[in-house]
DNA sequence: CGAATAAATGAATGCTGTTCATTTATTAGA
DNA sequence: TCTAATAAATGAACAGCATTCATTTATTCG
């Protein structure tokens, strides 16, 4: 599946590539910041980049491709380095709120990662190998890290979907006769937490998951929760 | 939004309807389960049901309320039962179980529920009835239930994805030298859990949100962990 | 110069969801 | 029973999409 370097030896090779991978990244991210991810089309990819649509297809196997590049490149601005300074569960901490808020903007790329080959992706692979490393010097066992890091990043996606959604998805409406505990259990929380429901849930969850899967793997978190 | 009812009042009435909601989403359904969301086209859908494409959209406003409905229709074969016999830690970890394993084979339906207002969805309503009511008798503090529930729900769609994914994802190949940490890491739980890597992440998520959570409540699980 | 080759092109393909003017069918009311 | 009203089905059409292909253009090596 990987692509073949285009012209490797061959003749006819312009000085500079007009359409690496770098530039066709950072095009598609142009277009998604301008109009969203509806606005990326390969039409609209090609007329940023100077060319025919065709064209593009000398450099890409297909929108599926330039979703994963996107997705890497999306992947590396992941913030890891608490890990260098910070108690790794402070660290720990940080990294998915970070990776949670640069993906509530990349919702689509969601389903492409789950989907995606780490051997693909190289900074997706950087940032797993920071996380990895930050755990092992804590002390985590190496055998419960992967399962950590999975449910953590499950987390992380279904929190990141939710960090965009509309604010009044549970108002009950007409339907609020058929569900009254779930209508008071809304109206609760409405008041406490102002606007912020899908945060207070994320950190509660984020909490309770970096305390507990720590508890599996016989470490402790050392900070408690915010 | 809400559709108006059709022929209310009208004449020229048929004297069952031919295109009734419950009959669009069970074709829709169907044609899911024969050949995946791939093959659920507007025109897949209008033929099933033996009528042209465009008489559909008499019934429905667009592929995007399709994909509603069937998201309300999925969604009630989500099992709530264990609220009415078993310790609520239980009966939450069973709901999550089946939620997961029923949106594991509908995840292009995951991104349709998170933007959607419950107030148009009254299987999903009744759902989140079941589970709030249970944490109420269960003594849950009102204030801290959605909470629960969106952290929960948040990690169940993440683990959907996962339930769906290769089992090879993590398979570093070429970049291996890059990575030592992870891919010692990976080699380790490969080992431990044969193939059953999402499961287990799965299981240990949901061992370590409920605990944490309940104990955020002022409760405490009443099961230990699996 | 000539051969080789990568890359750009424009036209075309088949699919998608969706719209629209028109026709068909059914019923309510006079 | 005739007529008016109205919902629903139709087929043609549309714009947009990702993608393919034969052809042309440009570049560089021998």
């Amino acid at each position: 599946m990987t692509r073949d370097e285009p012209h490797r030896r061959g003749a006819g090779r312009p000085v500079k590539e007009v359409l690496s991978q770098a530039r066709i990244t950072t095009a598609a991210l142009a277009i998604i910041q301008a109009g969203g991810y509806g606005a990326l089309t390969m039409s609209a990819l090609a007329k940023r980049l100077g060319v025919a649509p065709s064209a593009l297809y000398n450099h890409v196997d297909s929108k599926q491709e330039v979703l994963r590049w996107l997705q890497d490149h999306v992947m590396s601005s992941v913030d890891t380095s608490g890990f260098a300074e910070l108690p790794w569960d402070q660290a720990l901490r940080g990294w998915a709120r970070s990776y949670r808020k640069v993906f509530a903007r990349h919702t689509p790329l969601i389903p492409v990662i789950a989907v995606l080959q780490v051997s693909g992706a190289p900074r997706t692979l950087a940032m797993y190998e920071a996380v990895t490393e930050g755990l092992v010097r804590a002390g985590w066992p190496p055998a419960q890290i992967v399962p950590a890091i999975v449910a953590l990043e499950s987390f992380i996606y279904g929190s990141a979907y939710d960090a965009v959604a509309p604010q009044d998805i549970f108002e009950t409406g007409a339907l609020a006769g058929q569900s009254p505990h779930f209508t008071a259990a809304v109206r609760e929380q409405c008041g406490r937490s102002e606007g912020r429901a899908a945060e207070s849930a994320f950190e509660a969850g984020l909490d309770a998951l970096v305390t507990g899967l720590a508890r599996q793997a016989g470490l402790r978190a050392e900070s408690g929760h915010a």
